[in-house]
DNA sequence: TTGTAGGCGTTATCAC
DNA sequence: GTGATAACGCCTACAA
């Protein structure tokens, strides 16, 4: 011991990994998405996530390594290299998109692997979630309460799984609080900034527009109260915009995001501890995985209609 | 041939690197900030070099892992941890701090390491800085071309590096358009909102208040403009702002920021590129470091003062 | 308690 | 070229 501490001796990893067949790190693969040619920049909720986890994996001197591939062919070539060099002790996923093949391939091979998000089969306990669809759900009231009829949907990408989830929840606040969904009040984003801009000004050239627009991410929240304001219009009296995951610097904007909070940095935390015990093989205490509700935070982006 | 591809086989990464002494892995360390008990989250800034860094990696089959860990003793624990056990072949530094001892170290192992922003030693060539006295020249002369003769300063911590270099333009620029320094309007920040806020109606209270503020990231900026927003005053009429970074979301806030763009996905990019070669032992191009302009973008929230 | 052999899965070396 | 063999540095098990 004193020999160890006077060389400054840290036994190598490699060599330890290889006979302990453990890494001591976990992976997590960013999906690049173009649109249009151009790079979508990573949400500021990843930015969360990986504060999360990172600070809890310190603890058990666990690294978090990322990667960032385009999906596609070569995505399904790095999981599988990830997967049988051992390269990591187990993934966390995120983002899942609908039939994702990510999820196949581990269960297949008996990876270890967490999800913060849901996927079809419900009975898997390696997922912790927010409930986007009781969100909305929320938010729709909090709308229709204030007294707006016509709401506008601004959806996450048709490809996400969890687009389907969050649409269930539009619908049930809607038929709840007697609303009529209209078609020409729905527009596909793609969780940037740009989307939210396109989108809204899509809604305001309808010829009926809406009072008010559920954006599924605080960016494209920003997005729509920019195009709202570019047109010299008010948010919150003109036209109310309800965000998505309460990142930072929704409470800094102008005016300030009504929005959906999500305890990020905590799920990161949870998900990586569950994700720990995957790998040890310990037993998992949560069934059916983890649904955790998110909080509507009520601030002035959201008022009365005209 | 055939073999590999039928059984699916891939070599084993632990056994590979413990014999060619490469993990084709590179690390980033988060250092964790607390304020009054209160963790500082991530800058967004640091979510585009990760971009930046992963999406070039891939192309080298690097992955990029991550730790995050409090400031201080353990800190350097950890820098000792992962150099003597290789777990990783090269490091890229951030956020450098007055006399930061992991510089002295890692030269002192002869270990890779790249550093975005610059450091004392001048005549290293393992770094990439944006210039961000020059930067800030540049606002002030616009602020004072404006007709600003009151700008404030609101500074990066003390502690860190760049506080002076950037300290330097800022007097540069005053000095430059023959306006004064006024103590009372300097403020030390931390780089979060919350400190732009409270920066922003400190000088505000001042018996003489500013009529622009220099901001040194575009989260404080953000923080000032909803500082003066709740005291009534109009942004870019009443008091001009101005940030730093040019994050994705400056141009989304009301009114859109004028900040300096720092390309920092393209210096991710170049960082890993740089710290590859040193890796690889190859000859670098660039003698003491590389310096990269930043651009003054000239949005709504500056403009003539009342 | 201390010491030693075998194995983890590669890469590199050296005969052939 | 092809095939055996020695590192790489740790962990585990078994012997002394």
């Amino acid at each position: 011991m004193a020999a160890i501490e006077t060389l400054g001796y840290h036994p190598t990893a490699a060599a330890r990994s290889l006979s302990t067949q453990r890494t001591n790190t976990i992976g997590m693969i960013r999906s690049e998405i173009r649109l249009q040619g151009n790079l979508i920049e990573t949400d500021p909720m990843v930015l969360d996530l990986i504060d999360g986890i990172t600070s809890e994996a310190i603890n058990s001197s666990t690294g978090l390594t990322f990667w960032a591939i385009p999906a596609g062919q070569r995505e399904m070539e790095l999981y599988r290299r990830l997967v049988t060099s051992r390269q990591i002790d187990g993934l966390i996923l995120f983002a899942l998109r609908e039939k994702d093949p990510r999820v196949a391939y581990l269960q297949e091979q008996d990876f270890p692997f967490v999800i913060f998000g849901r996927f079809e089969s419900k009975e898997g306990d390696n997922w912790i979630d927010v409930d986007g669809a009781a969100g909305i759900e929320a938010a729709v009231r909090h709308l229709a309460e204030l007294g707006h009829r016509r709401i506008a949907y601004l959806s996450p990408p048709y490809e996400q799984y969890l687009t389907r989830l969050r649409w269930q929840g539009f619908v049930r606040g809607m038929e709840e609080m007697n609303l009529l969904i209209d078609p020409a009040l729905i527009y596909e984003g793609d969780f940037s900034e740009k989307s939210g801009q396109l989108g809204t000004h899509y809604f305001l050239d309808q010829p009926n527009p809406p009072t008010a627009i559920f954006c599924n991410n605080d960016r494209m929240a920003f997005g729509a109260m920019r195009a709202i304001q570019a047109r010299g219009l008010t948010v919150g009296s003109d036209v109310s915009v309800v965000g998505f995951d309460d990142i930072p610097l929704a409470r800094y904007s102008n005016p300030p995001l009504t929005t959906l909070n999500q305890p990020i940095h905590d799920i990161g935390k949870a998900l990586f501890n569950l994700l720990i015990k995957l790998i040890n093989r310990e037993p998992i205490d949560l069934l059916g995985g983890k649904l955790l509700k998110p909080e509507l935070v009520i601030r002035q982006s959201t008022g009365r209609p005209r």
